[in-house]
DNA sequence: TCAAAAGTGTTTGACCTACACCCATGG
DNA sequence: CCATGGGTGTAGGTCAAACACTTTTGA
């Protein structure tokens, strides 16, 4: 099609109309912690490739709305899940971050498809829990929180290696980054956070251990307050994320 | 445009003729070692957006050719440098990954434009001298070799952070990943390898500390021949790379 | 006063840092 | 035989794993 000479080496000398674009969708997997397992939000498939079959939550890129990718990935969250947006005093944005792009030219039965995916983590207690249904019971409707390390099998298009990818990245940033914190609440007790490491890395963690390596890593904020209410045991403190520290 | 809706859950009643999709460009930073540094391959731009600023080398993706991203920037590798591209014994293929998606809606003021950028790190000695000139004289025609740590100043588009997001990738991965190894041709000495990861950390290592780290992470062969020609000195035995330790 | 969960301290060993020394070659 | 670069060994500090112990609460 393309005499390359000069298309490959330059952008420049492009008439619009002479391509036959693809598409271009942005995804967004929307992962959260209930009861000490990772789940992901997946809608049902309602209409024809793949009908009936789970999905990441996603749309075709609106070039109308003059929209960065990652605006785009930000809104459809919010769209998706009802959460609340807004930043609490202190406490940073929802976590959202690019995880790849997926261009297989088969992926799409209907034609080329580009999706570039992007992952969101969301402490629970962020949702709304009337508009996402949290349980295990079956549902017709739209989302459902499934396992993130076990999706279904009968996943549409290359989603289920997406989830793959994107369990991955989590398990590789959560040991050098901050990531983990974006999946509790602004508050939360040593326990908390070390049971979010321990779900993520799928392995149990020494506590002295653990809060010596975190202290070491992060800067938090030990409070006066503490946490009641569970009964029996001694009373944890509740602690509030700062930042990490430099090199 | 679109009531949403329908639209944000499901990709599923999609009319391609329905939207207005943006163009798709795979883009290919090509990174390598010519004396002490890292340089990258960048074009002078013949026509208008950012005529005469350097870019990085990339081309539209052409749904034709029912070819994989990875693919596409694997051929754009090969058809901008004239690389072997065979994969010589035991040696692994050219190493390319996907570095990340750019779609800001003005990145390009013609229209709405998403790159997928790739990068490729490669042995200098496995270019074609002929066709890439190497030294720092200026050239006027097609591609030249700069600093990628202090690319020009005029680079087209949103090239400069490209460039940027690289080398931060390079640096990031380079202590916990073997992709030095894909800089330097397939037998090397202790001090080349070396050489690699001081240019690309950018401070000095200290022999036998370095030797230890490397040792404890891959396995290497070390040859029976030495790498001479080089006058003074101990010569220094050939190695090659053989593969990573588990875990 | 006992169970359960939170919180602390200490020993051990692995690994990294720094530095000193030995080896092989060309002039 | 000496300058130059290649190659090796080791003492000391830092940090993480493992384990034992103390504290605070509800029943």
């Amino acid at each position: 099609m393309s005499k390359n000479g000069e298309l490959k080496e330059d952008l420049s000398n492009y008439d619009p109309r002479e391509y036959d674009d693809p598409s271009v969708t942005t995804d967004i997997i929307i992962v959260t912690i209930i009861k000490n397992d990772l789940k992901v939000l997946l809608i049902k498939r309602k209409h024809h490739p793949f009908k009936g079959c789970r999905a990441v939550p996603g749309g075709f890129l609106d070039v109308g709305r003059e929209e960065s990718l990652d605006d785009t990935a930000a809104r459809e969250l919010v769209e998706e899940t009802n959460i609340i947006a807004s930043v609490p005093e202190g406490k940073s944005a929802i976590y959202i971050e690019q995880l790849k792009t997926y261009g297989e030219p088969d992926r799409d039965p209907r034609k080329r498809v580009i999706t570039v995916a992007y992952y969101a983590l969301v402490p629970f207690s962020a949702f709304d829990k009337q508009v996402i249904e949290a349980g295990d019971d079956a549902e017709e409707g739209s989302a459902k929180w499934l396992f993130l390390k076990s999706p279904p099998k009968n996943m549409a298009f290359d989603h289920k290696k997406i989830l793959k990818d994107t369990l991955e990245r989590i398990r590789g940033k959560v040991s050098y980054t901050d990531i983990a914190f974006n999946l509790l609440p602004e508050k939360f007790t040593w326990t908390e956070l070390q049971n979010v490491y321990e779900i993520i890395l799928g392995k149990r963690l020494l506590r002295s251990n653990f809060r010596r390596k975190i202290k070491s890593m992060y800067i938090l904020k030990e409070l006066k307050e503490t946490k009641k209410g569970k009964g029996v045991g001694r009373p944890s403190v509740l602690l509030k994320y700062v930042r990490m520290k430099k090199l």
